[in-house]
This record gives C-alpha cells, sequence and structure tokens, in this order.
DNA sequence: CGGTATCCGGCTAGATACTG
DNA sequence: CAGTATCTAGCCGGATACCG
C-alpha cells in the first residue's frame, strides 16, 4: 500500500486530507487480499494451504500479497522453528475488525449476482 | 469489470463457481470508484462537478470509470437534451444497494487511520 | 459541457528457476 | 515447507488533442 506513507512523518498540519475510503480501498487493493482475508476470517493457514484454497495464485505472489496486508497490520505471521518449516497466518484485531466489510460485500455480491443471472435469463435456484 | 463476463452465456452448470466477494471486488476495482460511489450516495453530480470532486482526475478516465459503473448497473446517467449539454449521474437501486459497504469501509479506514497515527506519534484530536 | 481517440509509462500479476 | 530472485506481459491510469 505504497500511497500511504507516514516514513517521511511531516507535520499533521501539511499532510493532505486523507480520505478513509481510500484508505480502505488501498489497503485491500490486490488481485487476491479480499478473497485472502476471507480465509483468514474463518481459520488460521499454513502457506501451502492457501495455495490450494486459492487456484492458480503462485509463491511469489501470494508471499507479496501476504507481506503487505501484513506489513498494514491486517494479517499476523506465525514461524514456528521446526523442520519442516510450518508458517501460520491469521487476523490480527485489526484484521477481524474487517470482516463486516467482507459480510457486506458477500451479500451485496450475491444480490449482485442475482441481478445479473435474471438479466440473463438463468433460472435461480433458491 | 472484464473478468465477469455473460456474454458467452454458457450453461450454468459449466461456469466456474463465482465468489461473491470476488464479484463485488471486481466491480470496484479502479483508482476511482469508491469514492464516485461515496460522491454519488450523497447527491446527484454532473459530469463536471466530478472532476472538481475528484481532484486530478482527466476526462478520459472519468468517463471510462462511470461508464463501467453504469454497465455494472451501480450508476443511472440522465441526458438532458439541452445546449450547453447537461449529464446527471445517479445510483441506481444496486448501487444504494451498495451504501453499507461505503459505510463499514469508513467506519474501518477511521479506525485504520487513528491506530497508524498512533504508531506514528501523532497526536489524535478526540 | 461532456465527452472521444490515441498514445504512453508504470505498476503488478504471473511465470520460472533456485534455496534454506 | 516456505519461501526469494528475476524477468516479462498486459492492463490501466494518465496526458493530450480533438469534437458535437
Amino acid at each position: 500500500m505504497a500511497r500511504f506513507n507516514f516514513e517521511g512523518k511531516p507535520p499533521l498540519e501539511k499532510q493532505e486530507v486523507i480520505c478513509p475510503l481510500t484508505l480502505t480501498q488501498n489497503v485491500i487493493a490486490g488481485r487476491w487480499k479480499v478473497i485472502i482475508l476471507w480465509h483468514l476470517s474463518q481459520r488460521t493457514i499454513r502457506f501451502n494451504e492457501f495455495q490450494r484454497c486459492l487456484p492458480g495464485i503462485s509463491k511469489g505472489i501470494l508471499t507479496r500479497q501476504l507481506r503487505e496486508l501484513e506489513d498494514d497490520g491486517m494479517v499476523h505471521r506465525e514461524v514456528y522453528k521446526e523442520v519442516p518449516p510450518k508458517v501460520e497466518y491469521s487476523l490480527t484485531e485489526l484484521g477481524k475488525r474487517f470482516i463486516p466489510i467482507l459480510d457486506a460485500m458477500e451479500v451485496w455480491g450475491k444480490e449482485f449476482m442475482e441481478i445479473k443471472l435474471v438479466e440473463h435469463n438463468y433460472y435461480i435456484s433458491k
């Protein structure tokens, strides 16, 4: 989430007014982040499990998406010093507070699907 | 939102299982869409007004974001046949149902901001 | 006023090879 | 198992010029 950069720590007066909506959007911008957060809202997940949950994702991009979520304080990464290695990902408190958004998105997404299915004359099984 | 394509109308059985979350994410993927939807949740807006609401956006990209939202059924475009031209954008019913997500995103974004400000030793005025 | 048409650059997803 | 390093391709935002 490069657009939100406190590194320079400029005085608050000189900061641009930051929009909470844009901020939220930036945090979850990324092809896999929303669905990653949803999986983590269900349970703790290991790295390799994610590759099975997210068909087609490569190690490289999975690592990056997880790191960015970690950097933004959404995800906790727990490393167990074992052989073979074991790393577990889970939601932080901040990440858990994001769940209402996931729920709202899921509700709306289903409404959207129903409407689009009706428009295209699909039968919708209730 | 090119990833969700019903154009070919394949049988429902052959459709991939579509995730409502991913669907929602795809609809609002776009640099300006969330903030556009928020402005439209406040009031009807004309094209030129948007350019003032969204500092730095160009006509081209504004048009594209609005068209995509229109194509996805989120935004209504009302053209008044006057000279000079007048076009008003507003939320459709589907668009209005999206407002709870905007609200949840705003709440979370503010929490996120507070946490990040505290982490960087900023004083937060209550 | 409210757009199109066109071109361009950067970001980011994705693929592949390698590693502790 | 859980990554890192490197490279590439394509999309998308942005700029600019023009139009009814």
